[in-house]
This record gives C-alpha cells, sequence and structure tokens, in this order.
DNA sequence: ATACATAGTTGCTTTTATCAAATGTATTTT
DNA sequence: AAAATACATTTGATAAAAGCAACTATGTAT
C-alpha cells in the first residue's frame, strides 16, 4: 500500500508535538519514585493474567537483567508478589499485591488530576472533539480495528445535524464506491426533504450507529401506508464494516416493524449495493422489480425487495 | 470549565497507547547514539531563535548541569554553537550548526521511515483519517489555535457529499447556537435539493473553507436572474472563527459576483445571526426588509440585506 | 560598596539501563 | 541414564543518563 507522504508529514509533526505533552503529562511520575518503565511494567503485570519475566522482557523490550532487579526491588516493597509456575520450576508468575493495586491506582488519579488541568480550558465540545479524535487515531492504529460493539452505541432519535450528516454520507460513499455522480445526493437530498416534512416520530423510525458521537451507520423505517413500510438509507461505513453492524440493524428494524404491527415491507437498492442485497435475500426480501436506468452517472438497475413481516 | 470524566478516560487510555507507540517510533534513537533528552534539545534549539541554556531548562523541564554537559558534548562534536549575549555577559545563545542540522534530518528521516511502515499496511482514506485526527488533536491542545491559514485551504468546487456536509453543518450549529430546531434543517434541505437541481457550475459557484478534508466554512454564490445574486449558506465552524475566515470567504464570494459582472446581491438571514451581520453590514449591505416569524422553534426576524455591486 | 539574584558550570552521586557470564531448571540427544 | 543443549532467570561489572548541591561569574538593587 503507497503512504501518503503528507500523511508521514504530519504523523512525524503529531509525533513530536505529543512527545512533548506526554513528557508533561508524565512528569508527576518522575515526582514518585518510580520510573516510567517500572510503571509499564506495573502496568503490564496488573493488565495480564499469569505472566511472567520472560513475558515482560518479550512484550516490552526490556533487559532482562534489569527487569530482574526491578521485580526483586517490588517484591521488597511488597507490590508484586511471585508464585512457582507447577508446570515448568524455571518460571514464577507474576502478580500486583493490594499495595500495588493501590500505588497504580493513585498514580493514576495524579495523572488524571494532570490531564484535566489540561482540558479544564477547552469548551465541552472540544473535549469531546479531541476524545473523539482519540479514539479515531487509536480505532486506525489498532491493526485489528476491534474495538468492536464496546465503542459503538446507538441512537434511535433524530437530532439536527442528523439528516445532512446521512445524506454526506450517501452522497461522499456511493460516489466513492459506486462512482455515482451529484445527481445522486440530489435525489437523497430530495427524498429526505420530503422525508424530513412529513416525519413523523410515531410512524417514522431512524436507527443509528455511532462511533462518538458521529455517525457510522443507518436504516430508516418510513411508513407508505397503515400496512406498508420502507426501509431506507442503509449504510454502514467502510471503516466499520464487517463487524455485524448491517445486519444488527437492519434486525433492529425489522423487529420495530413488527412491534408496531406493519405486515409489508419494502426497499429499492440499486445492482451495485451486492452486499447490501445479499444480505437482503438472507434475511427474507424477495426481488419483486428492477429497472434498468442510466442514472446517477452510471448504467445500473433500480431493484425492489419485498418482504412480508 | 467543567471537565468530562469520559474524555479523561479517554485522553488517559490514549495516552497509555501512544506512550507505547512513541517507544516504537523513538527506537531508532537508540541505535543512533544520540538520547532522547539530547534529541528534544537539538530540536528545540533548531525551532527557537536566540535561546539560552537557561530558557531550554525551564521549557524541557531538564535539569541544569546535565544540558551544561550535553551543550558542551555538542559544541565538542560541532553540532551547536554558542554566541555570548551582548546584553548579558552570563548568557549565550545557541544555534544549530550545519552539522547539527544535517543530523536532525537524518534522523528525522530515520523516523520517517519508521512512520512509512506504520502507516504502510494502512488504506488511504484510513491515513488521511488518521492525518486528520492528529491535526484535529493539536488543533484543540495548541492554546491559541494558530495554526490558521496553514492548515486551512479552500476548494471551489462541489463535490460529492459537500451539500449533505453543509445541510449537516448547518442543522446542528444552529440548532445549537440560536436553538432552531429540525424543521430548520429541513428548510436548508429543501433549499439544498432546489439548487442542486438547478446547479450550473458556470452561474453558481460554492466556496469551501477546509481543514483536512473537513469542511469548516462555507459561502454559496447562485444567481437569481442575470445581474442579480443571492448569497447563501454562509457559515464558519466555531472551532475555526476569529481567524479572519468569514471575511476571507465573503470576500471571495463578492469579488466573484463584480467579475462575472453581476449588479446587486443579496442575502437572507435571521436577527439570531448577529455577528454575520455586523460583518455584512460593514462590507457595505444594507437591510432592505425585515418580518417577524415563528419559526424554527423561535420567534426571530426573518431578515433581507441587499448591496450593488 | 555591599548584598542579592541570575546564568551557567563543575564535582559528586544516584538512577537507569546494558552486556556478559553464571545458575538452576527443563528438554533433547546419544 | 548421562550428557548435551536450551531456556528462564539472576548476578556481576559497567556505562550512560539524570539529578543535586556547591561554585564561579556576571548582572541588579539598595
Amino acid at each position: 500500500m503507497s503512504v501518503n507522504l503528507e500523511v508521514v508529514q504530519e504523523v512525524s509533526d503529531f509525533n513530536g508535538y505529543y512527545t512533548g505533552l506526554v513528557e508533561l503529562l508524565n512528569r508527576h511520575i518522575s515526582e514518585s519514585s518510580i520510573s516510567l518503565s517500572a510503571l509499564r511494567v506495573l502496568v503490564k503485570v496488573r493488565q495480564e493474567e499469569e505472566i511472567t519475566a520472560g513475558k515482560l522482557v518479550e512484550t516490552l523490550g526490556i533487559d532482562g537483567g534489569y527487569l530482574s532487579r526491578m521485580l526483586k526491588a517490588f517484591e521488597g516493597n511488597h507490590l508484586v508478589s511471585k508464585r512457582k509456575s507447577t508446570a515448568d520450576g524455571r518460571t514464577w508468575f507474576l502478580q500486583l499485591t493490594a499495595k500495588g493495586k493501590k500505588l497504580l491506582e493513585s498514580l493514576e488519579e495524579q495523572s488524571n488530576a494532570q490531564i484535566k488541568e489540561l482540558l479544564s480550558p477547552l469548551a465541552d465540545d472540544q473535549q469531546k472533539g479531541l476524545a473523539a479524535a482519540m479514539k479515531t487515531i487509536r480505532h486506525i492504529l489498532s491493526e485489528e480495528s476491534q474495538l468492536s460493539t464496546s465503542d459503538i452505541t446507538f441512537r434511535r432519535q433524530l437530532l439536527p445535524g442528523d439528516a445532512g450528516y446521512l445524506i454526506y454520507l450517501h452522497g461522499s460513499l456511493f460516489a466513492k464506491e459506486a462512482g455515482f455522480n451529484l445527481a445522486f445526493e440530489t435525489s437523497v437530498c430530495k427524498a429526505f426533504y420530503e422525508f424530513l416534512e412529513t416525519y413523523n416520530a410515531s410512524k417514522d423510525q431512524v436507527f443509528l450507529a455511532l462511533h462518538g458521537t458521529q455517525i457510522i451507520g443507518s436504516i430508516v423505517v418510513s411508513a407508505f401506508s397503515r400496512y406498508v413500510v420502507q426501509i431506507r438509507w442503509y449504510l454502514v461505513h467502510p471503516d466499520f464494516r464487517q463487524m455485524g453492524l448491517g445486519k444488527k440493524l437492519l434486525n433492529e428494524a425489522l423487529d420495530f416493524c413488527r412491534e408496531k404491527g406493519f405486515q409489508k415491507v419494502y426497499l429499492m437498492t440499486t445492482s451495485k449495493q451486492e452486499v447490501a442485497t445479499n444480505l437482503f435475500k438472507k434475511t427474507g426480501f424477495r426481488k419483486t422489480g428492477e429497472k434498468q436506468l442510466s442514472m446517477y452517472g452510471q448504467q445500473l438497475f433500480e431493484e425492489r425487495y419485498d418482504m412480508d413481516l
């Protein structure tokens, strides 16, 4: 994969900037008679069950001899205790003592106090923006993008800005993934306008998946008649796919439809949306119509799917 | 200002995460016979003009004696040179020699190589997302938000997603700042739909201010007739205000109108937009009408401003 | 002129970290 | 089963990094 030079520059700049900040945030450590390496060891020991010295050397990239002395000191201070492995007489399992845990907690409290000081001059939404940006960085860099369910929340309410953001997502994603032009965004815009004008929270229901405060997935149930509903604006942001989010949104929407006593559900899509249509078919939808069109700058089939609830 | 505990948690987590990453990115330094502190000193000396040892002690939180020895070593290696202050015989101004600059550059190159390796498994838009998030963090935390012109770019083209994002910005910002309800976003949505439907790049012109790839300011010139244009969707994101961005966008738009030979320009706004209306007046607009309305969940005056070009 | 403050240096010490050899425990080979 | 080898950890010796306190030299205030 090619690397964008501007990105390298930004990462480098950020690195320089944040290194200074880390220094600031970790300064309290130097005043607490514990070295940064020692702290890393303690944190790792707390984090991992049944960790051995060798494992620490491996994961923390620390010298074995140095670690051995550190651990001896920790034992002397009753911060860490050792338990001999029954399977292998050479190794010892390490764990924090109550005192060790308490020490870590107090250090974290100090660190948090410093963070609070750093944050205090910031307005509330700046703080949230900061947290979201940090979450994004961790998310992108943590190889497996394994934030999964824990960092994703759901919302069933339509708040100001949501409609626009959904139009934005549709416009930009479909342009990128299906090659649709501005005409597509125009039609989404029109449809949203009409939806909003007659929006009725008791009949129409949105289901939004959020990462922080940002929408990353959506599905909307919109009443067509007393017994028929349409499913619209079904979408998951590419960074958050393959996590079962799409299936979850779809199921929630269908559950809602059943709950409300609707009997038929349909949706419109295009032949370009293969992944979605496969999921529709698997869920019980059947293709009930298609029409070849030249629109959105593409040759495509507009398809209709129906299902009895 | 109150501090959100979730934000503190995220900053703390991020800090822990990034400390590990910094470790990784700076590992090459340990192989280059220069300590991290030494590197920080060199970077600071390059960054600052006329820096003194005392200043370094203060800003880097480093011990004076240690620094003194380091500087002596740097002088011995011809990486840094001293120049006696004429005003104060006790102090010396430090600067990098050509050799010092070269060393830093080569270290940065190594660091960049490591960054490239880190980035290489990421898809292009993930890389961009990463850079944007980092930029955001620096922007929020750098007290003066002094990125100003350097990190903000402009675009005059309307790309897919832009319309939706502008609707989103209008919907969310006006809800927050003026208390407008969903009806406002609905009307923006309608207006955008109509605009897009008849969009003609030779008559209608958008001016977008961007931070990374994200829109942070906008103004749109939309032809009303052969001689009359309307200015619409004028907005600057709160994080980027007070930087002259609004004035710049407005002036660019008006210049464009004059260039294209339009003779009259008007715009609609509400009594809630005080900052904007003040700027309009200062630019030469005159209020030509107002109407008290109950809309968007508010009691407000809809105002019209006109100007001859 | 004297006392005090400031900028930077030097001597001494502690802390942090590394390398290599040693110890004791498993595992494999013969 | 004994010897050889591998592995997990410890110990000894040493070096580099960092800190403290006393000191020199220059500047400022009374």
